[in-house]
DNA sequence: GCCAACGTTGGC
DNA sequence: GCCAACGTTGGC
């Protein structure tokens, strides 16, 4: 018999982004530190944050298409699912020409950065036994939302993502 | 700039 | 609903 569930519990997720113009700098300079995260355009990523996110779970913010994709920063989802306004906006590069404000294809989180962390690139993790089934790290993973496993974000915060000593 | 992997599209 | 062609992603 399991406790009923009236507090799901927490989830953690990676997160990408492009570091020219979205990166742990720029979410922690934004105002209160929050980036509303649009420009998503795959179903699979798309359903996590309709279906799977939760107010205050845990980010790990990875820079990507940069000299050293990686890890730079920890965050937190701060909003619930919402419509991504640019899917509307003909002038911007996520527009969508299918998509209408009755019917949205779109959706975005906002997420909240905490602080940065050191630079944990792919070949620190793939050098970690106990990270080697992240999503991540697979080949041909192509996806800009993954989930972390509870184990893989402890074994993170206890080992890669302290401060340096 | 290359290219493997994967998602999407559209003819049938 | 199949599947070939095409486009995109993103590490390298």
């Amino acid at each position: 018999m399991t406790a009923p569930q009236t507090c799901a519990p927490r989830r953690y997720w990676l997160m990408k982004n492009e570091p020219d113009t979205e990166s742990i700098d720029h979410a922690l300079a934004a105002p209160d530190a929050t980036l509303a995260w649009s420009g998503v355009r795959n179903y699979q990523a798309r359903n996590f944050m309709r279906d799977r996110m939760q107010v205050g779970d845990g980010v790990l913010y990875w820079h990507s298409g940069c000299a050293l994709p990686g890890i730079y920063g920890l965050a937190c989802i701060a909003s619930a699912a919402r419509v991504d306004p640019t899917q509307f906006d003909p002038a911007s590069p996520y527009f969508d020409p299918r998509a209408t404000p009755d019917k949205p294809r779109w959706l975005l989180v906002d997420v909240k950065a905490l602080r940065k962390t050191r630079p944990v690139d792919m070949a620190t993790l793939r050098a970690d036994p106990q990270l080697s089934r992240m999503q991540v790290l697979q080949k041909g993973n192509r996806l800009s939302i993954t989930e972390v496993t509870p184990e893989e974000w402890q074994h993170l915060c206890g080992t890669l993502l302290q401060d340096a000593p």
